[in-house]
DNA sequence: GCAAAAGTGTTCGCCCTACACCCATGT
DNA sequence: ACATGGGTGTAGGGCGAACACTTTTGC
């Protein structure tokens, strides 16, 4: 059991990692995990772990990635991983032990096994479904405005996210609505922004994109 | 390891399954199945069962669903399994033992253990690539005409569609070109339709559908 | 007044749907 | 000729990107 779990710091989308001291594969850095226990289900065992281990108790989202099989993945007796996607958000700094770490992706080290190739995987699926789901609560603060949330974006997608349209679009789907209050201006002026939430705090798929829709049932 | 086997055969998608004669769950329906081997990967092992009791040898698409954990799912000692989603296209049959058939979706009988809600999730999964994706290939016999096409994607995803549409979305997308064949016209007469194949036989995402894509770099 | 940042209006193009119409064949 | 099914033309709507413009603040 393994965990992929990403969380926006700064200006970068970064990967919870482990140093490995031992061989095989001693100074690489490692997923999370660890084995699962007779009565217990994955995702309770991926919990458990961040939890214990890591002092990451909020999880904001947590999806199953993919099960990885190849006998010869690691050395030794033939062992299966079941692979999970977490995602904490971004106001959130939990302690971590001193041997684990946020690596921004993309500048990531060496990595253990095939556990490099699941990175990319769950940051791939992360950027698909921040594209036609809510699941940018899952990344954000509670509150934000237009400008922080475009930043968590920008940070997750790798590439440049236009404020105007970001704020078009998730009104239009009612993925966001407005707290009400205002924000302080930038300390060199500018209109103040008003504050912004996520009108759900669960996952939800805004837009099934689903071309060969059913026909129009016309009232 | 478990299969969620998918096939349209005549108006329905169908569902293999199997017929259970012991307990538990003595007299339902389960998907296909079996244990995974020492030296082989998840995936060798789904098409070396399906191969072996089935005769289930062409396998048109194989994707991981999930991996479910439940410790009660099954009685007994925790079991893990793997569940995958594979397509069997349209023009084939292969012979079944006398113990496993083929099931329309819908009216499927009573089913053993948690298999019902993989072969949801199964559907679900494959309706919704049907729509951004080339995966009507793996349904489809190696040519048709529209109207044989529009047939298959009604079974498939459960609603009607227009054959006028079906055929702009996917010759637009360059999933579908024509043979230069064309079929002979149906006995009550009409104008013969001309026969067209997928492009490409291979799984490939044609609608990326990335709302939030990057900026335009004009040229 | 001026710079800076937030927010709005507007245009453009693309894509999908729906529906009317034309085409080619059998009877 | 007419019915039947295949194929094309076209109009309408929706949505997102781009960009100009207005609003509200600090200096």
């Amino acid at each position: 059991m393994l965990a992929v779990v990403f969380q926006v710091r700064g200006d970068d989308l970064c990967l919870l990692l482990w140093r490995r001291t031992e061989n095989p594969c001693a100074d690489t850095w490692a997923l999370p995990g660890g084995a699962v226990g007779p009565d217990e289900t994955l995702e309770q065992s991926v919990r458990r772990h961040l939890a214990a281990k890591v002092d990451v108790r909020e999880m904001s989202y947590l999806e199953q990635l993919r099960t990885v099989s190849d006998p010869l993945r690691h050395p030794g007796p033939r062992l299966l991983a079941t692979a999970y996607l977490g995602l904490v958000p971004s106001d959130l700094d939990p302690v971590l032990p001193a041997d684990t770490a946020w690596h921004p992706v993309g500048g990531t080290p060496a990595t253990a096994f095939d556990h490099g190739a699941l990175a990319i995987a769950g940051r791939d699926r992360l950027r698909a479904k921040l594209s036609y789901t809510n699941l940018g609560y899952a990344l954000a603060p509670p509150q934000f405005t237009i400008a922080e949330l475009r930043a968590v974006y920008v940070a997750a997608l790798g590439h440049d996210v236009s404020a105007t349209n970001l704020r078009r679009v998730l009104l239009r789907r009612a993925v966001l609505e407005p707290t009400g209050e205002i924000a302080q201006p930038d300390s060199a002026g500018g209109r103040p922004p008003a504050r912004f939430r996520f009108r759900d705090r669960g996952y939800r798929v805004t837009d099934p994109a689903a071309v060969l829709r059913p026909p129009q049932s016309r009232s």
